[in-house]
DNA sequence: GGGGAGAGATGCCGC
DNA sequence: GCGGCATTTCTCCCC
């Protein structure tokens, strides 16, 4: 343990990345506070000072500090502590490590930044250049105008030039969507003096409650799925080299 | 790259917990498409199929795949890679490895849950113990009564007999609070036919504009904030023995 | 399995 | 820094 111990010293401070898989104690006190009994885990000190505690299932960490946190090892009676705290947002990490199955310390660099496609902004973009997938006669504002609006995905007029704002969900559309459509709705019809606005939700699909809620209140929904730029994507490997 | 290979190979059969530091690529397809160019970077694959993929930076993995997920490796043109495939939701993760700095490969066991304190339910129920926290003469539901409307989080009368539907939040009160505060009364006002019902909004501070909605919509606003059984533990180590 | 809502949400972009 | 909002949100509870 104390071999371990220096050599996590030493690592944290030179900011390396450090995994560890062990059995310890986690106690949390911040923003709310937790308590954590003694099990197997694999903590992770990443080289901005975030840190990341895993159990053994699931996607996430069950304790964890943002970036920012310093830590300092202890060795106390045959144990090894892990000491995190964040100044910034006054929160504390405590992990009493009993035992270390293994360990990684590495120096890693990565400027690359990920591409995605299929989000809510790709979903506007695509209504946005191909109208009538609202509908025939459908005509977005010029991006200008629209950018005045920047909470509205899309923005426009309808064939009998009536404003129409459209609130895009790349999933589901629910309860909370249709508030924000009307929300979005009443503060263009305020800002504008206007007495008719409508409303369109477009998304994939929509639970009953929300339709509910949206023909009660005036408003439409139109399907539309989020693009996506290859579906299967190994299907087609030609296209992959375009990304 | 073939060592490591037949050991991966092998672990990832065991479903034992993997942790690997590498330079790779990541492509994605399922909900929404991703490509991240060639970096160093963290790949933890743990006993339950949950795969993460972290970068230096962040909370939170630039790739993931969530448990259930199967990993087969295989070795080509000198690099390793990792097919990642979640039949339940059809999303499929391929990591192209050109150099493994690191592995980690342990079996390990974990059976305890989180003891956490501090939750909006902790907030609801503390105002439930304690109604004064709202208004003098305000009294919660009885449980039964409450349960029927087991979304809203207190709810009561106040000294007049009033209706009072009281929505918590643990940190900073929003727009979408205020929406969702909106939606419970007026379900409520539907259900039981009444005219007047109260809207509060309970948290530690609210945001301008969701102050302006509330006063618009006629609700109020009640400063509380959530619960700590011990604050900044470490000051009082006798507390943490009990919990 | 779907709906509804919380989360120690995090992250991004705007002002 | 705060505010507003999306997220491959995830997770939990309840029907």
């Amino acid at each position: 343990m104390r071999e371990h111990f220096s050599q996590l010293e030493v690592a944290a401070n030179q900011n390396k990345n450090i995994v560890i898989s062990c059995s310890c104690t986690v106690r949390y006190s911040g923003r709310a506070e937790s308590f954590l009994a003694q099990g197997d885990r694999i903590i992770m000190i990443k080289p901005d000072g975030t840190l990341l505690i895993h159990q053994p299932k699931g996607s996430n960490p069950i304790n964890y500090m943002k970036d920012g946190t310093t830590h300092d090892f202890e060795l106390k009676d045959k144990k090894l502590l892990l000491r995190s705290y964040n100044k910034a947002v006054k929160e504390f990490i405590d992990i009493e490590i009993f035992r270390i199955y293994n360990k990684m310390i590495d120096n890693i660099s990565d400027n690359e930044k990920i591409q995605l496609v299929g989000s809510e902004k790709d979903m506007s973009d695509m209504i946005y250049n191909e109208p009538h997938l609202i509908e025939p006669g459908f005509k977005p504002l010029n991006r200008e105008e629209h950018t005045k609006f920047g909470f509205i995905d899309v923005f426009g007029h309808d064939k009998n030039n009536t404003l129409v704002v459209i609130e895009c969900k790349r999933y589901i559309g629910d309860p909370k969507a249709v508030d924000q459509l009307n929300r979005y709705v009443e503060k263009i019809k305020a800002s504008k003096g206007l007495e008719k606005v409508r409303g369109v939700l477009a998304c994939p699909r929509i639970t009953p409650s929300a339709h509910e809620m949206l023909t009660n209140m005036g408003f439409e929904f139109r399907s539309v799925n989020p693009p996506k730029y290859f579906e299967r994507y190994d299907k087609d490997q030609k296209r992959l080299g375009e990304f």
